[in-house]
DNA sequence: CAGCATCCCGATTGATACTG
DNA sequence: CAGTATCAATCGGGATGCTG
């Protein structure tokens, strides 16, 4: 350990692969991207890290200072992990990966989706143009977290927290409800299948799909 | 190799670390960002890279649809490795990555460079509003590479191939021209030591490095 | 249980030698 | 030149143990 490897590239690219490139890095920061996280719930987002693997990238990381340690308030007293301000800057790769991969013929879109997985792709794919004079909040609820989405003047709002006066109160686990919004799959459907649960105006569903829009997948001829 | 690994996520982020987030992977791309280049040019240009990682990198991009083998023309008839347009989408990431990571406080500016990472890095922090009312041509021969530069109603061009007219042509290996362009070494000094060497205008240097601007340092203090 | 440290094993990487 | 083959070193994944 008394080294570590390097590219020892001067191109900024190549620095970035030396402090985020190590498996498992981008995605542990991704799942910080929407604010602080203990040790537990990073493990369940990220299902098929080992626990050395996580602890090791968070020291690692916390050294380049992309991730520090962050004492949650008073009741819990417990330790979470959180994106510095320049760890917060990585919003704009991981969001410019996820809009490239999204086109690959590869891309299996039933597998696991973590729920800031999920919020991000809101901001990733959420187009203005489609979102002219649409008004919306929402309040979602995946595998126990809650999120606030607002649709307003053109621009998609995403976040932890309650949403207030939300219009719809939507529950659900992040891959299903990504089936109906991203997969084309019938609201009906999946609230008839007990994926879905929408508490308030169903039809609001559908407005929150009709803002996002996908990249066409990679033609095979390439 | 019956079950490559994967992360096993829906998320397009997890599906794109996937495809180019095997080590080496992003770095081959980026050398490829600016045309088709041979085997021995990959390795000469990304230094440290085993020959059976490269093969196994090219390999692996190719059965993905990112990188496409490409026969050159007559008079060489040797093969190539090219992006198809698909990879070539990932350069939003490569310069995402880039203008990330020159803000850490660990990048060394003095490791290698190689002459894509250096037009690259002009695409990638070249600032329109410093370049209002500038029109500048350039020639850059970088380890016997040429490349174009153009500056003009704001925006920056920078590519493979011979400029017409250029004021300046520039020879210099990469690192030391980004000495003098963005690490503010006098061009004087480099060109009395030999490192850089300006025909035509040398005060045109200086007005390539006044388009560029990089973000500021990370503060040790996060 | 949170947050690691240890140990083992298979997979990946890196350095080098070799071949068409 | 463009890879392939080989082998040692390292890394990642999984199980387990330890410490509050």
């Amino acid at each position: 350990m008394a080294t570590k490897r390097s590219y020892n590239d001067a191109c900024g690219t190549g620095h970035a692969l030396d402090l985020v490139g190590e498996r498992w890095a981008l995605l542990v920061v991704r799942e910080l991207l929407l604010g602080p996280k203990r040790y537990g719930q990073l493990r369940t987002d990220l299902p098929g890290i080992s626990t050395n693997v996580l602890a090791q990238r968070l020291t690692e990381l916390e050294a380049s200072g992309i991730v520090r340690k962050h004492r949650l308030p008073a009741p819990t007293a417990a330790e979470a992990y959180e994106l510095t301000d320049w760890g917060l800057e990585l919003e704009p790769v991981v969001r410019a990966l996820g809009r490239w991969a999204v086109r690959s013929p590869a891309h299996d879109r039933t597998a696991h989706l973590s729920p800031t997985s999920f919020i991000l792709s809101l901001r990733t794919n959420f187009d203005p143009d489609l979102a002219r004079g649409v008004h919306a909040r929402y309040e979602l609820h995946l595998n126990d977290e809650v999120f606030q989405v607002l649709i307003a003047d053109g621009t998609l709002h995403a976040a932890r927290g309650h949403q207030q006066q939300p219009e719809a109160v939507i529950t659900a686990r992040p891959s299903a409800l990504a089936g109906v919004v991203y997969g084309g799959r019938p609201l009906a459907d999946a609230v008839a299948a007990g994926d879905v649960r929408v508490e308030g105006d169903p039809g609001s569903v559908a407005r929150l799909a009709a803002v996002l829009s996908l990249p066409p997948l990679v033609t095979p001829a390439g």
